[in-house]
DNA sequence: GGTCGCCTCTCCCATCTGGGGGATGGCGTT
DNA sequence: AACGCCATCCCCCAGATGGGAGAGGCGACC
């Protein structure tokens, strides 16, 4: 076949669990048309490595020690805005699918994906075809219709989840406990919430908040 | 090397992640002296699988689909009380550690552990040595120390981390707000926390409650 | 220059929450 | 039978929270 004889898709791992690296590994290099050239621990590493190799395909986990997931999205695309990355993760909220997909990565596939759906995801992002499963999009189309939370809100979110109260939120922010209540009732508002308790409930479930 | 003629360790590998197992049994087959015998998707295939095979070790992850991994770690031990069950998961919560090594579970460690450390943990738990990186024992005797919350509480808490008052608590367990009240600040105390959204945290940190 | 969003701060007020007590009955263990 | 633990209920009350409405300063964008 003329197929063997075409260029391999060549593919960088970046993901902080050894035993995901080599089961993904495994697959991949099994595959007559696609091979393994570099993988990643963390963030930083798999920015380094995507410099050097410059692969076609960047798998990448969310949520890795030095330099979150995210970030590594944004600076591959700096570097090469026509680099093609496939986020492989274990979280599906609305708020990681929206921000990696507008940012610019070109799939986006949940780690229970079974092999084969997780080589084809490989292969169409290779092509440049973006590649996302029916319920990855439809959180993305949902979360487009939600209200984003400003970058001070996001503040506030998170000492609003670590159980702080307004005043220890407004001592922190050094801002006026006055303020710190505008901002989460602006956060309830947004999050269609009742109570902080339950605004922490919602954000946990967007993926807004961490841990 | 008269080693290579003993019998193999016998594995069975619990997760639902595809990509892990796989990761998971390449690493174990290349290994002379260990060999994969079946994979679980979900916990009640890990369960029927336990019996029909009777591995040396069950590696399990916690949070599988059908049947949570502390589920199968007593229905298998109530099967066979010598079964040997090494927990392999992402979280690192004192509750699960303390509740899985309490029911006894021979090894519990984290799915960011090298390759090695993963080896060396099958083959001790294998020959019934208890396994546990220190910092994960360190995690098991902190929460010794610790109060356990009563089922009753347990049952509230997780309500409360849905965001719901008071009031709502009380009509869903179907019980006055007054005792609604008692309950949460019963949590409270226990959990060494001021308010209800510091309850939910520190219990999320704790693994006390799920998502 | 005007408009818009964001951050900041202010005031009022009903309600919820959390801390301090104490009391009852059930249920299992000793 | 006596004990302890638990779940259930009750009281009071200070302080935190959430809802509503408004307003000034500031930078970005048009």
């Amino acid at each position: 076949m003329a197929a063997v004889l075409q260029k391999k898709i060549r593919v960088i791992l970046a993901d902080d669990h050894p035993v995901v690296r080599d089961g993904l590994a495994a697959m991949v290099n099994q595959q007559p048309d696609m091979e393994v050239v570099a993988e990643a621990g963390d963030g930083e590493e798999a920015i380094a490595l995507y410099q050097r190799h410059q692969p076609d395909v960047l798998v990448l986990d969310l949520r890795m020690p030095k330099c979150d997931g995210l970030a590594v999205v944004q600076r591959v695309l700096e570097i090469n805005p026509k680099a093609r990355l496939l986020i492989m993760t274990t979280y599906d909220g609305d708020e990681d699918i929206f921000q990696c997909l507008s940012h610019g990565a070109k799939g986006y596939l949940l780690k229970d994906a079974p092999r084969q759906e997780i080589l084809s995801a490989i292969r169409a992002v290779s092509e440049d075809r973006p590649y996302t499963s029916s319920t990855v999009a439809a959180k993305a189309l949902q979360r487009m219709a939600k209200p984003s939370l400003t970058e001070r809100e996001l503040d506030v979110l998170e000492l609003v989840a670590q159980g702080r109260s307004n005043k220890d939120i407004a001592r922190r922010l050094s801002i006026t406990e006055g303020t710190a209540k505008t901002h989460v009732k602006s956060i309830l508002t947004k999050l269609d919430a009742i109570s902080r308790t339950e605004a922490v409930a919602v954000a946990h479930k967007r993926g807004l908040i961490r841990l």
